[in-house]
DNA sequence: CTGAAAGCGCTAACAC
DNA sequence: GTGTTAGCGCTTTCAG
């Protein structure tokens, strides 16, 4: 592999731009700056900004007018601090790399947004580890409300939430005992359904290629006992890092191959599934002819792909929106009429398996 | 395509679990809590979590004590008003599924995280309008920082930040003239390399697939004015929609090859070029005999696709950790010698071109 | 080593 | 319509 570097990545720029003149006045104009320019009280200017029509038309432009010279920005800090909304939500994904459930960000932001609200994302990892330290923090920044991929395991921060009264909404996993709010799916059920599909389709001699994290596994798990149910024999696992990779796909189908006794291959992602195909294509094994592949998360590539790959489906768009209206209906005092939402999933079936 | 459902995703669960009981009680304990229970002031307590060793020992047992009991989660909001630091910092991307950028989120919180920073995102979408409302809800935040994809374009934005005070790293691009900081790379110039790249490979009727953004606009721009130096025929651009997808770019090499008229497409991303590639391959067109395909960001799949995929490597791992260390320097208030810093790129060169 | 006072910037609750 | 008062929960500052 030749890289041809086109610049100095190690050095900056020798004719380095000059920011601008950075103001060294002091920090931005307050409720009360604006309040003496435009000659009222800080609390008429308060007013001016969340109800104006509670103020006198003459009035209003003054402040606003005021409001422009200084360049007042409100500071949400000390908002917050004194009234009950912050405008902030919280979400907790393993990680931003994984893709899988990029639409479930997406359409959070969106939700949120659309409402006024801001997005403090933390990271787990995939180990679980980080975890209480990070719900830690979150809760310290009072946030209105929490998103979590997964359920949360660790008591300590099951009891820091709770204690909270900070609406949570665990999502893309069952349980019998949600935190507070839930919308997900059962991952056990997948992964059994995931076997049954491939039994159908006659297919015997069947292996997974899992990411090392929980909900993942317990879909393996999940498979293996539908196998073993549908009397086929125990399906090999193949264990790659988490998130799962194109490449950690095609290593596990090599494998899966080398071992020479797999006709369908159950991946823990789109990605992983496309790394399987490829591998197969470059041994000349013809998918699914041969091998059939099904992958997870109906990715963009995925129907497009070639063979198009068959994958367990889950409106993750639709977590993402649920998630933020369950939220915005507790902080905004609505009934909600269900706490706990199974959204279910499908397999999509195309040409890969 | 046959959809089989598993569960309803229009009903929640009949079953539906109940959640744990919710604490009716007061919200969470204070300073004032922890302190009365330890029989000391506020402010005692306080240090107690800050600077432990200003503490005698007896007192702070009975100070963790009582923070144990209380089960007192501080509060950020209020420390950060009264306090400089806040320990947070904002990041604006296009767009969270654009995955390019993935490893520049990625890094970006791990070095912040590691400092004991949360990151507050937003997504401006691809059109810049929603840039400047989107940075006034961040700045009202008082974030002790913020990382911008891209420079920032709108002039009140600019002069609302500049007015803050608060450190903001410009990424992913070059300009003679950034708001404060940056840490990029020259998108014409790199539009430039990428045709030179081709053309030096012995292409002679290049095009280009690009997104609908700015920044890949300017590459591409930038990629035809070099092909006219060149004295090569002008390059067809196919506008795709941003981000940039397997489809889409499918369906531009689709339209390209209808034409006929190409031996080499530049894309804007490995995804849009792995489509293209595709796209041939379902034709029956070799890649790259037939034709060249150059894609954008060396993504996770590059390296192990096939035809493995030459692309237009940046490292942006590094572009988030200094980032980080940009924002975190000036924070804590050290020396910062440079103040654009430009990591560069790279051609790597794969099968595929 | 510990405490008292003051106030960060804003808004809820009550005046007028 | 508008102003006053009183904090939200914490930390800075200054005194012991």
């Amino acid at each position: 592999m030749l890289r041809r570097l086109y610049s100095q990545p190690m050095s900056s720029d020798p004719s380095s731009p000059k920011p601008d003149e950075r103001s060294k006045s002091k920090a931005l104009a307050t409720l009360h700056d604006v309040a003496v320019l435009a000659g009222v009280s800080t609390m008429t200017v308060s007013r001016a900004l969340k109800s104006p029509k509670l103020i006198a038309p003459t009035t209003l432009r003054r402040i606003q007018d005021a409001v422009a010279k200084t360049k007042y920005v409100p500071n949400a800090l000390a908002g917050g601090l004194r009234a009950a909304r912050r405008n902030v939500v919280a979400a907790l994904v393993p990680t931003l790399q994984s893709h899988l459930y990029d639409a479930t960000i997406q359409s959070l932001t969106d939700a949120l947004s659309a409402a006024g609200y801001q997005l403090l994302v933390g990271q787990t990892g995939h180990s679980g580890a980080r975890e209480e330290a990070l719900l830690y923090a979150i809760v310290s920044q009072r946030p209105d409300g929490v998103v979590i991929t997964g359920v949360v395991h660790s008591k300590a921060a099951r009891a820091m939430l709770l204690a909270s009264g900070i609406p949570v909404v665990e999502t893309n996993d069952w349980t019998t005992a949600p935190l507070d709010m839930l919308v997900g799916f059962s991952n056990e059920e997948m992964g059994a359904d995931a076997c049954r599909y491939l039994a159908q389709k006659g297919r015997k001699r069947l292996a997974i290629v899992c990411g090392d994290d929980s909900r993942a596994r317990r879909r393996a798990t999940s498979f293996q006992r539908a196998a073993s149910t549908l009397g086929l024999v125990r399906p090999s696992v193949e264990i790659v890092p988490a998130p799962t990779s194109h490449l950690s796909g095609r290593t596990a189908m090599a494998k899966l191959l080398r071992r020479g006794d797999v006709d369908a291959v159950y991946c823990g992602s789109d990605i992983a599934a496309m790394g399987a195909i490829t591998e197969a294509r470059a041994q000349g094994i013809d998918v699914p002819t041969t091998v059939a592949v099904l992958g997870s998360g109906n990715m963009d590539f995925s129907a497009s792909f070639l063979p198009s790959i068959s994958t367990v489906h889950v409106d993750f768009a639709r977590v993402g929106t649920l998630a933020a209206n369950l939220i915005l209906d507790r902080v905004e005092g609505r009934e909600i009429d269900s706490t706990a939402i199974n959204v279910g999933y499908s397999i999509i079936e195309r040409e890969s398996a």
